[in-house]
DNA sequence: TATAAAAAGGATATATTTGTCCTGTAATAC
DNA sequence: GTATTACAGGACAAATATATCCTTTTTATA
């Protein structure tokens, strides 16, 4: 579905959202800490969203990450759509080139219907929604 | 969604079924032609198939493969199963370890409904159903 | 202004997926 | 029974994804 630097980057970017807004800016260490990834690989993937300014960071003693927006406003598929592009929006199920509604591939009318339901799910799903789940302690971010 | 190495297999199970029954096998080179793959990349997952028994195949000459059941009887979900394993059907859409309904991830439960819509297509979706359509002409396995 | 903190970025390493090549094995036909 | 055909399987190669390490740049503050 997603691949494994997307779920890191969606893990982030949730951990960063549940942080109150009074505390400006959280560093890598305690991100993937708190997300249980790989410290170095989580700071390239923050990076890239950092370029897609979807996060904002600054550098120096105090310096670290934040959410770029008000996390309301920005929804789970613009992180996707950041870090693996818009294949599984808009790519073949079983990778043909050109399968359109002229063209189709034998399960495109039947995975039409599936992929409308995730991208309508991931384009209303924004970062402050699944931020308070986790912030009252109904969701989890590791394990 | 799929693996690469999982679509080959799917869309080469598809054309194996749009085969009338008169037609006792088909080779590989064939196969490979008709849904555009690598020919030896696609001779080592019809190998798997055969392993899983979705697939049968002969040897020598007048051999090649042939669907082991009917048609009518076979899922793609056995098929996405046999290759790609379970983790579509199980899997957390974040990567939690343990991702349940106790301990679920901030997406668990939006991606249930997902989830549920997708296996159940996969499961109710046979092969002789997406056979029928490319040998009416509806839909293609190419391009 | 010197020092330390923290992200940015380049180079490299490892793992996994995808793909090729060659030999072995079984079946058919002559 | 020998030759030919076609799948099975092992070894290897290439491409991509995942992960680490080290240096550079920027910023805060003592």
């Amino acid at each position: 579905m997603f691949s494994k630097t997307c779920k890191y980057a969606i893990n982030a970017m949730i951990y960063v959202a549940t942080l109150p807004t009074e505390q400006e800016r959280v560093g890598l260490k305690e991100i993937s800490k708190a997300i249980n990834s790989p410290e170095a690989f989580t700071g390239k993937i923050l990076q890239a969203l950092v370029r897609d300014e979807l996060l904002a960071s600054t550098k120096g003693p105090n310096g670290g990450f934040f959410i770029a927006k008000n996390p309301a406003e920005i929804v789970l598929s613009q992180i996707v759509e950041s870090i693996d592009g818009d294949t599984l929006f808009t790519g073949c199920a079983l990778g043909l080139e050109k399968c359109s509604e002229e063209h189709p591939c034998p399960v495109h009318h039947k995975f039409k219907a599936i992929r409308d339901h995730l991208t309508g799910m991931l384009m209303t799903t924004s970062l402050k929604d699944v931020a308070e789940r986790v912030n009252v302690g109904i969701s989890f971010l590791k394990y």
